[in-house]
DNA sequence: CTTTCTAGGCAAGGGTCCTGCCTAGAATTG
DNA sequence: CAATTCTAGGCAGGACCCTTGCCTAGAAAG
């Protein structure tokens, strides 16, 4: 049954919820502006204030006076309580560990970080994530209530793990970070892809109009992509929508070909692996001689392939393109000049957030995921949880 | 502000939504059955009845006896009022139009038929949709609620009308189903792809196990595809998620191709429009002669591209493959053959539903819509209604 | 010192839901 | 046929929630 059963719990629930939700948006507040907030009557905030405050979820913070803002009688100051608790963002990538702590404010209390060997191995790479944790987590109180993981390979999305797929690089290893993590979180453990997070970041980033249809291309040393439809990233079934390598497109000399087998035979793949040698392609593709001219247009050609069936399957409002190669201005416009010779035209453009992009994603995620734990514990009302 | 303001009002329509669906599942209900039915207590459910029964919404049967279902004193069966109205569901395609409208317990009180000349001159069209429509209305009492479209044409998502895409058949022409009926209908007209209704209709269909990630591909005289992502068909930006036309895909020598030029290439398509020669396609695709042989190979290289795309892009659970030619089983199995063979294996299997595949998804959505009307128009809270 | 103004508390009222009990009326049973 | 059993519906009482309106305490302004 969809709605909920009516009942007066669940009106109180409402309450406490509004109020909570107030008081992490506004940090701190006293009953009359709660009530002015909320829109719910005055006395009803002071019950719920009464209520949480009796729960320990609430504290009078012992601020009194208003400082001058009116003459009237000194209102009393209420937050959540110190320790309502944080959740824990982590980046996984081969550039390094970054963990952080963030409280029900949004703000990142601590953060931690550790480097990673290349190539990595997983042994290294879990022990290094359980040094980033537990030093993040030692500036930062009691076990934090969930982890949101950011990972830089193909992340199953029922189990958390990262999964190795034919062709595709595979940075970091078999690793289990939901097991990993277990230990040091008090809840659930939500791991994906570092593309993804990338894409929310970037939804939340642009402003007013909020981009609800759009695909985020990343072009690296891996091929990601991640598809925003209706407001949420998909994920498809098993979690690896936007493994890209297999992808047929327009190979080097027109034959139909899978995008990962494009860069083989541009010679421009890492001699020991699948990935792709970064290096080399910016050397290779950049530049004016006629050589580096015909090796960005073969890429352009690759990749308006992507744009075709994102336009075909996904119909963006954008694609937007980020990753160390698919940034590059030269690369960048030969992508944007390929996309409008397609028959559907399909706006390109850049990746506006540069710094920590799936980080920042993850963050904003966890910041959400801690808030409706906070509120969920709080009241006996557990509404509905975004999916995981 | 998600949660909503907590308010008695807010309760006592939860009440009469949870009533009022009740009744909409079961036909008729005495009080008692319905406090039992939805876990309310007999005395609020009573004071729900008399609420409704005040408004006109629910109305007294004048059934009584619960005939011989126990000894007890006999009660009262109470239902929708017969005026809580209709909702029309419409399929446009060029085999013709069909018209229905469906009460709020999923009933088809009235279906009228249409046919269509081929080609189809949209004048034609709009005045036989008129007709359908109106014949429909005509043993079905006053004018529907909503109404919701299938039509056989892509459709753009904020306007519903259908738009001619490059190298895609356009088999209605321009049409502006929304115009056309906001005259039949007193409230909003939803119109959506017949691709995608079917899609939803077979992600119904699917029994115990509903699917909430799959593809759903037509291979007809135009090629559609609709994707199911965590429940809900993605229609993308525009709504034109799924046309398939330029996709790049594997041509009958190998070299990169769009989709629509393969049949080109094969000398299957239709010589004065866009469309694909169905008749000449099984024709020369099925068989066992050596000529027939190497089509069917190379409509499951084509086709084994698409599976590609949505396996790297939509990480589906299985690909259902409907649609005159593309349900045949010779070319089926070929196409299940290529699919084994891609380096991610996509599960493919043929669609369950034939009949009236289209229609059958429009009227399910068709019903819901209604049924949230009604509840809506009954209490005085409106809950978030599914995005159009 | 008086006035003005505001945060918070109190009281009353109206609404909603629930539990528990009662009644009417029909079928079953002796 | 009369007593018993059983159920739909209604009533009373009580608990709880939210709101409006009023009051009080206390600080700043005049």
């Amino acid at each position: 049954m969809d709605p909920a059963k009516p009942s007066l719990e669940l009106l109180r629930s409402l309450t406490d919820q509004h109020v909570l939700r107030a008081l992490m948006q506004h940090r701190r507040l006293t009953r009359a502006e709660l009530a002015a907030e909320t829109g719910i009557s005055k006395p009803t905030v002071g019950e719920s204030v009464r209520r949480l405050t009796e729960a320990g979820v609430v504290v009078d913070t012992g601020e009194r006076t208003p400082g001058g803002r009116g003459r009237g009688r000194v209102g009393s100051y209420y937050a959540l309580a110190a320790d309502a608790g944080t959740a824990l963002a982590v980046s996984i990538a081969p550039e390094g560990i970054v963990a952080e702590c963030v409280d029900a404010y949004g703000d990142t209390v601590s953060r931690a970080e550790q480097k990673i060997g290349r190539p990595a191995r997983p042994q290294e790479v879990a022990a290094a994530l359980r040094t980033a944790v537990a030093e993040a987590r030692h500036s930062a109180g009691p076990t934090p209530h969930l982890a949101v993981v950011s990972a830089a390979d193909p992340v199953h999305r029922t189990t958390g793990r990262m999964v190795q797929l034919p062709d595709s690089p595979f940075l970091l290893g078999e690793l289990d970070p939901v097991e990993i993590l277990a230990a040091h979180v008090d809840g659930p453990v939500t791991v994906d892809n570092d593309v993804n997070w990338a894409a929310q970041a970037e939804r939340n980033n642009a402003g007013a109009t909020t981009l609800t249809d759009f695909a985020y291309v990343f072009l690296g040393e891996g091929l990601g992509c991640a598809i925003v439809s209706d407001g949420e990233v998909r994920r498809g079934r098993t979690g690896l929508a936007g493994e890209l390598a297999h992808l047929v497109t327009v190979g080097p000399s027109g034959q139909a070909t899978r995008l990962i087998e494009v860069f083989g035979e541009l010679g421009l793949r890492q001699s020991d692996s699948t990935a792709i040698d970064v290096d080399r392609l910016l050397a290779a593709a950049t530049g004016t001689d006629p050589r580096a001219l015909a090796t960005r247009h073969a890429l352009g050609q690759a990749v308006s392939g992507i744009l075709a069936a994102l336009g075909a399957l996904a119909d963006p409002e954008v694609v937007i393109v980020g990753g160390p190669w698919g940034s590059h201005p030269a690369i960048l416009d030969t992508i944007a000049a390929a996309a409008t010779q397609l028959p559907r035209h399909v706006p390109v453009r850049a990746a506006e957030l540069m710094v920590e992009p799936s980080l920042t994603g993850a963050r904003s995620d966890a910041l959400n995921r801690l808030r409706a734990v906070i509120v969920a514990a709080a009241i006996g009302y557990s509404p509905p949880t975004p999916a995981s």
